[in-house]
Formats: C-alpha cells, sequence, structure tokens
DNA sequence: AGAGATAATGAAAATGACTTTCATTTACAT
DNA sequence: ATGTAAATGAAAGTCATTTTCATTATCTCT
C-alpha cells in the first residue's frame, strides 16, 4: 500500500549491490545518503542532502556525504551539475537516460529537459579530430510564473 | 609594421571606449588585464591571466585582475565558462559571435566550437513555458594526439 | 559466531578560489 | 590645477570542498 514509495525501493537495492560488487561497504550512512538523493526531486548541493539524509541518519556527518556522493558518481550511480553559483549539485542517474536542465534565473527552479540535439556538435567535433565523449548542458532563462515549471530545488 | 599585434590594438581601443562610456576610468591595470585577456589563447582562469597582465604590468594584484574581469563580464566584454574543476574560466567575447567549446580529457586543451544547435532545445523550453535566455554547452573527450586540436590553454 | 584486516566515519583543521575591507592612490570632470 | 569619487592592493574574510587522523564498523575468512 505504500504505493508512493515503492517504486524506488527495489531501485535502492540494486544500487547498493552496484556499490558492493564495487568493492564499497554499506554503511547506514551510505543508505541515508541513496535515499535523500532519491527523494530530492534532483539537482541539490551537498548542503541539503545532508539535511536530508539527517532526518533517515541524524548523527551523519556533512563529510561523508561529501564523501559518499563522489563515490556514487564514480561509480556512475550519479551525475553532477553545474549551475552558476559556486556550487556542484548532484542527482542520481535514472537509468542511461539522458537529459539537461532549465534554469529559471528568476525563481532557481531546476527542471529536466529530456530533448537532446548534441549529435550535430559532436560530429562537428570530429571533424576536427576530436572524439566527443560527453557534454553538459545547460539552458537559462524564465519560467513563465514559477508555475508552469514544476520546482526541482529551492 | 607590427602586423603580428595590429588587429588587435584597434578592438582595445573599442573595448576601454566601452568600458569609459559605461562610467569606469581607464587605468594601467586594466589595460593590462584587457590585453592580457586578448594574448591568451582563450577560457583561461584569473591565476593565469593575473600573471601575464604582469609582464605589462608588473605591480598588478590579482584582486584588481578579479575586479576587472568582473566588470569586463557585467558590461558585456567578456564571458565565463565552466569546467569541471572549481575555476572560472574568462574569455573576451570577439563580437556577437557564439561559441562553444571542446576540452580534451587528457591533455586539457581547450577549443572553440562555432556550431550552435540549441535552437531546437530552446523550442522544447519554450513549449514547457520557458524563455530560454542563455545556454552554455561544453563538450569533453579526447582530443586525437594533441595536434589536431590547436591548444588554447594550459 | 568470532577475529582480524581494512574501509568508513566524523571532528577539526586545511585548502583554494574568490570577495570584502579599508587606507592610499589615481583618473578625470570641473 | 583641484576636488571627488572610483580604483587599487595588502590583508583578512568567506565558503564550498578536501584532508588528516583517531575511532568505529563492515565484511571476509576461519
Amino acid at each position: 500500500m505504500p504505493r508512493s514509495r515503492a517504486p524506488s525501493e527495489p531501485r535502492l537495492e540494486g544500487r547498493l549491490r552496484r556499490l558492493r560488487t564495487a568493492g564499497h561497504r554499506i554503511t547506514a550512512q551510505r543508505k541515508a545518503v541513496l535515499r535523500a538523493l532519491a527523494g530530492m526531486g534532483c539537482a541539490c548541493g551537498a548542503e541539503d542532502i545532508h539535511a536530508r539524509a539527517r532526518r533517515i541518519y541524524p548523527r551523519l556527518g556533512l563529510v561523508t556525504v561529501y564523501r559518499t556522493l563522489g563515490a556514487l558518481v564514480r561509480e556512475g550511480l550519479a551525475q553532477t551539475v553545474q549551475l552558476d553559483d559556486g556550487r556542484i549539485r548532484y542527482e542520481l542517474r535514472d537509468d542511461g537516460r539522458h537529459h539537461h536542465h532549465l534554469v529559471c534565473l528568476s525563481c532557481g527552479a531546476i527542471a529536466r529537459l529530456e530533448t537532446c540535439a548534441v549529435g550535430p556538435l559532436q560530429q562537428a567535433g570530429r571533424r576536427r579530430g576530436f572524439t566527443v565523449t560527453a557534454h553538459r548542458l545547460e539552458l537559462f532563462g524564465y519560467c513563465g510564473d514559477g508555475r508552469s515549471l514544476e520546482r526541482e530545488a529551492r
């Protein structure tokens, strides 16, 4: 019956398994960070993730959050997003689903954009002898009234 | 006769004029920063720009470099580039010419890519009630052998 | 289940890029 | 020339992130 959480729990198990097979140990702290990350709308800073994960494991230290996020990124379970304030934001990688971000300059909302049109740019790079393995694209602007973009962070 | 510098000097004058009409004062320090910026391949951090500008005006302080770069960005004469290390890179805006970057993950070279294909993404944003006013795109990968990409920074 | 090796944790201190403060210098309008 | 407000630079301050190191806890191997 707890229909609202059910779909994410099996993923949690899979992620823990991936961490363990990569040689990491499974701790209560890491589970808390992972669940907090899954619960955020998306793309939040370490401080926010720490605050949320503390609701699950109160004595969790911020340092551990940083280390866990680093491990998750290294193992390909999470990825970083860079906006213009000097902080690193993190989000889980749902699967292979690639996406970009719409960032509202007025209210700070961050939304996903599943569309991706960098194919032609990769070819342009290849034409110059460059093999493109990754890219990062953020679109900045204004959402109509703060409601048309469903808010995903602060 | 100094043919190699000639093409950039008139631009320097124009930039100084733009700064002055925007209410800024023209100092030897700012000229040095501006000339250093014009001389970098492109997209360097404040520290690198400071080092180069010091060759023109040796007692230049790093703080002044930061302040000048800030003013240049604010006046639209320069723009920032964000890669994955936590530092802000700066480059002059040649004119209205928009471009992106190819970043080599092995040698660190940064090259310009004049192609831009974000039109469709802007439309996708608009369809969600989002007005896109700016975007930031960086492509990461590997240049063939370090020579196919002309190096532009470290 | 127990024990040991070793990875993970957290508090405090360190780092590093960038910003602010403030007394002094300087550009430039008058 | 002169006054005034802007610009400068050294030192101190921020702030996100990382490192250190002593302690704790996971997991592998009996």
